[in-house]
Parts: C-alpha cells; structure tokens; sequence
DNA sequence: CGTTAAACGATAACCGATTATCAAGAGCAT
DNA sequence: ATGCTCTTGATAATCGGTTATCGTTTAACG
C-alpha cells in the first residue's frame, strides 16, 4: 500500500505550487494538466488519504464548497474573489478577536473571510 | 396571492422572537410548537417568499448548512457553539478588516465567526 | 522481465438537502 | 355561510457532490 503514481505526485505537486486552498475541482483541472487521464475519484481518495497522513487539511468558507490546503501553514485568514471565486491566504490577523464576544462565551477559535476583488480580476 | 396563514405567522413569530440565525431544521422545529403540523415544504416556502419581500436574508457559515435572519440588524458577526451547534449574533467588530489584505486585493465584505462555548453549554 | 496487488478511471450508486406534485384544507371577499 | 383559489403537507422526484464498484493499468520488488 501507499504507491508513489504519477496522479498522486501531480496532485501533491498541484498544492505544493499554488499556495492557496483549492477545491476538488480545482485539483482535478490543474490535474489534468499534468496527467490528462486523470479521474474525479482518484482525486477525491488522494485528498482523502493526504488528509488521513496529515499532509492535508479542510477549509471550509461560507456558502463555498470545501477546498484543502496543505497543513503546517501559520495562523492565517482567506480572501475571497467575488469575480473569479479563486481563494487566497491572508497572513493577517485581528488579533484579540476573543474579547469581540459577550461575556458568558468562551472563545477557542476565529475565522475571518474578506470578500473583494483579487489582483487579477481588477 | 399573499395569505396571512397561521403557518406563516408561526415562522415569522420564531424570527422575531429568537434573535438568532436559524436553519430549516430549527424552524421546524420550533414551528412545530406552534403548528403541530407543520411540514417541511411549507418551511422552505414560505422562507422562500419571507426572503424575496426581503423581509429574511440567508447567513452562509463555514462548513454548516443555510440558516436564515431577519433583514435590517445593524452590521454584526456570529458565534456558533461547539457543543449545541446553535449560531449567536455577535455586535461588536474587529474595525478596519479591509487593512489586513494585502496590496492589490480590493476588499469590500468581511465575515467574521467565534467558535467556542455558548452560555448555556458551559 | 514477470508477478502481484495497489491504484486508477469510467460510471453507477448513494446521500442529504431542496423542490415539485397534487389532493385536501382554509383564508378572504361577497 | 359559500365559493374561489391560494396554501398546506405527505411524499415522490430531483440535484450536486461524494463514494462504491469493478475491470484495467501500473508501481514495486524479486
């Protein structure tokens, strides 16, 4: 078990090269690029067993499907392109975020999304 | 067309009464109390038409399904607790977001959401 | 090389959320 | 009250994303 394909090293490949978290579609596009034949479930088992390894993580954004970027990045935020819907990372940070809450809740995490238009779409 | 069903005036009373971004699901449920029986299409009907008067708007969160809320609240984010999964408003905001992206990204909507315990779960 | 089993790829099946269907129920104007 | 028509509710159909199936391909190792 655990062989070393050309699919699996083009899709490792496809998320070390664009920093970003990327949808199952993304990856099967960008994919294909690099092995044509490649099919809708060997991307969906790869994402799945990177994710088991630990080489992989989910991102979910509001009303967006789920994408996957590698895992071992820094804390971060994500951007959204209301143009392209391409998403990117976003080094930056609110800080104390926690104290925006009531009190009575106990804060252990934050997400925060920009919404906007990205480089390339302007 | 437009009638004042007691239906519709149970899902509209759960609205205003919860002050909080609601699911089908929560809305049948609570419809339930008030119309034993209440069904599902009747829910997605008439949030379907409570949204087109513009009277509900939907609320996209990471990794859950639509929840829906009254339209006019003044700017806020969401808490969404880890335990009871129920969604809170949250008034405050973190100022000036837009400063976190980086140069060239031109942002116009953010989002933010605390996760954590609520109250009632801890 | 040759063998063997894991991985692939096309597609069928599945799954949970939402929408459509249609007979029965109930606002609302007369 | 009566009738007309919109609304309801049970359930079938749909829909998009994900997973399972299974014959074929191919990486890995002797």
């Amino acid at each position: 078990m655990e062989r070393d394909t050309r699919q699996r090293r083009a899709i490792r490949e496809i998320f070390t090269r664009e920093r970003r978290p990327l949808s199952t579609d993304e990856v099967l596009a960008a994919g294909r690029a690099l092995v044509p034949s490649l099919g809708v479930a060997t991307v969906y088992r790869n994402i799945k067993s990177l994710s088991d390894e630990g080489w992989l993580h989910s991102v979910e954004l509001p009303g967006a499907l789920v994408r996957y970027e590698r895992c071992g990045k820094p804390h971060h935020h994500h951007f959204v392109c209301r143009d392209c819907a391409l998403a990117f990372d976003i080094a930056a940070c609110p800080e104390d975020v926690e104290r925006l809450a009531p009190a009575g809740f106990l804060v252990d995490a934050h997400e925060l999304v920009l919404y906007g238009q990205c480089p390339g779409c302007r």
